[in-house]
DNA sequence: GTCTATACCTGGATAGAC
DNA sequence: GTCTATCCAGGTATAGAC
């Protein structure tokens, strides 16, 4: 059964936001599962068709979601964007695009085209969202949607980052910490101001009750 | 003499924005420099003290900067602090934040102190720029110079890693080309015009005449 | 300060039995 | 589909001569 599969592909993506493509192996996979690396090996020939699969799987939640959310108003669905974000933020675990792209030039072909593949239909959708939105009024900004998602998804990703690092800062040590939340409401509050949305970090729902993760868990 | 230290850690620095922390060896300073990589292990004993010493580096960089242009209005030091990341975009580098951030969770306690001071070092420049710059009239924005700088940071940060990304798309293939520019051109456009600022990417220098980079290439 | 040589390990990948 | 066993490449690091 392909289990064994979804299984792989699952633990590959939380070790790539956690650690980056190139510093995980299928031994760590191996451990969790408790398999031999031979059968990954069966499963996906090579470490880049792993990290394709987990691309594909990232773009099929997201094709899902626009699916089934296609009558969302764009802000509602910027709403869920930044959600999984701060959901993110909270697990010390980074975007597959902050996660990727800096090993970009480390990667053959195939795998490049599909990071380039995943930023640009992100990218995209959020487009499609802020312009929806700023047409209803529930959004306002200056600039094209286009290029308007870019600096909203950018700063998305960037705030993962940089949460990750300085929320690590607890006194004296560092601890995978949700300490750094600060520093992400901070920023998506800016951002969400920019927007002129009428809601901010705070009014998310904590952590929500697992399972919901599942529905929309793309970025 | 050290001036092999230095081409090493030169080397580093470059390797490190390209490929990334892990996705560098030894082998590929020592095949530059044609040395044997246990020369380089005389230098530094492990590949950590190097990295750590590469921030090092730049966190000299900034500081001799900040020194040098204390004088200087903060909006001109938010100008060259873009100029060095428009530089980076043109020859397909990004930042060490950019590339170290998001194998944080990879280093050890030493090299993660000195991302940490980096971000921190970054974020605290660029502050205390937007903070003389709105008071001297000359940039314009809501909210703390502090909160804000974590916006300015995050988004020159990721323009570097998504324009180089879609900046290798070609016809066809990808070549690591300048082409991405486009994107970094327009991402930056808007968040300098959100700041008030009153120019623009275009306005910079094109790839200043080797020897500038010298002066103030931190990032 | 740089060399040769090498130890030691890890990681991706393959062959062939079950 | 998973196993055992193994190959091979590459990477960090060390020892000791020069």
């Amino acid at each position: 059964m392909n289990a064994t599969r979804e299984h792989i592909v699952r633990l590959a993506d939380a070790l790539i936001r956690q650690r980056g493509f190139n510093a995980f192996s299928y031994a760590d996979i191996a451990a969790v599962l408790d398999i031999r690396n031979a059968a990954i090996h069966y499963h996906f020939a090579t470490k880049s068709l792993l990290g394709q699969a987990v691309i594909e799987e990232e773009l099929r939640r997201l094709e899902d979601y626009r699916n089934a959310h296609s009558k969302l108003g764009g802000d509602m669905q910027v709403r869920h964007l930044v959600e999984i974000f701060y959901h993110n933020s909270q697990r010390s675990a980074v975007c597959l695009m902050g996660a990727l792209t800096p090993e970009f030039a480390t990667f053959d072909a195939g795998m490049q085209t599909m990071v380039l593949r995943l930023c640009i239909a992100i990218r995209e959708w959020v487009g499609d969202c802020l312009e929806e939105a700023r047409n209803a009024g529930h959004l306002r900004f200056a600039g094209s949607a286009k290029d308007r998602a870019a600096l909203v998804v950018s700063t998305l990703l960037s705030s993962l980052l940089l949460s990750r690092v300085e929320g690590a800062l607890t006194d004296g040590g560092w601890e995978p910490q949700a300490a750094g939340a600060g520093l992400f409401r901070r920023m998506i509050d800016q951002l969400l101001e920019d927007l002129g949305a009428g809601w901010r970090v705070g009014d998310l729902p904590a952590a929500g009750p697992a399972g919901k993760e599942e529905l929309y868990s793309f970025t």
